[in-house]
DNA sequence: TGTTAACATTCCAATTATTTGATATTGACA
DNA sequence: TGTCAATATCAAATAATTGGAATGTTAACA
């Protein structure tokens, strides 16, 4: 019983994980953030969010440990919560790349819609 | 198409790629089948969903390029797109085990059978 | 033909996520 | 103290996701 409720707390931890990388502007926040810290304002300006939804997106990936906040004065300084987390990035995209030309190869069949 | 549009097109497709890994019912299916192929009725039982709603996770799966279907007579078999994709699941493990060091002993250390 | 097994799809309600605008908090400094 | 700059939070509207129940579709076979 604790064994399964630890493998679904587990799965929720997986889950929320991925979910925190599945948007496109968090993902421009990660992708800024792969080239060191930077704090709220540069990512505003950066990225063109507005500040109140640019801290949603931060305290989302905050709390799915995918960044990690340092406060200096009154600026926080966000950076990646692992270099890994870079190279994640980096992988995600090589896979893609991949299945997308698996795809282009099945044209070659016929009548896969999409 | 434009530079920037190319590459939001991209962005998209990366945040579309991590959302279907968002879902524990997904993360379930995907572990699944980093066994090898299972039909849907093998995924309903093993995992315990309702057909329809298995139906609707591996129809986002397929649609995020995560997993790919095949038809043999009346039973869909679905499988992994690639198999890096479980290298991609191991890896986001081991990024977890990481930056959850403090809990994540507590919820995967009793001999679970993943 | 009719029936059944295996899946897929549709509709709907409940939940959750995202964005925007307004407001609150906190640190630095005159 | 008062003010400003930087960030966080809240509240409300909109959009997206999820699961269940019912129904539709297709392949196999008598």
């Amino acid at each position: 019983m604790s064994q399964q409720q630890s493998s679904l707390d587990l799965l929720r931890i997986k889950a929320k994980f991925f979910r925190g990388l599945g948007d496109v502007n968090r993902l421009r926040i990660l992708e800024l953030l792969v080239s060191g810290p930077k704090n709220v304002s540069e990512i505003v300006e950066l990225i063109g969010l507005s500040q109140p939804n640019a801290s949603a997106h931060l305290r989302c990936l905050k709390d799915c440990h995918l960044v990690k906040a340092k406060k200096l004065g009154r600026k926080t300084f966000y950076e990646l919560s692992d270099p890994l987390i870079a190279e994640l990035l980096e992988n995600a995209e090589h896979i893609i790349q991949l299945v997308y030309k698996e795809i282009y190869a099945c044209v070659n069949y016929e009548g896969d819609s999409e």
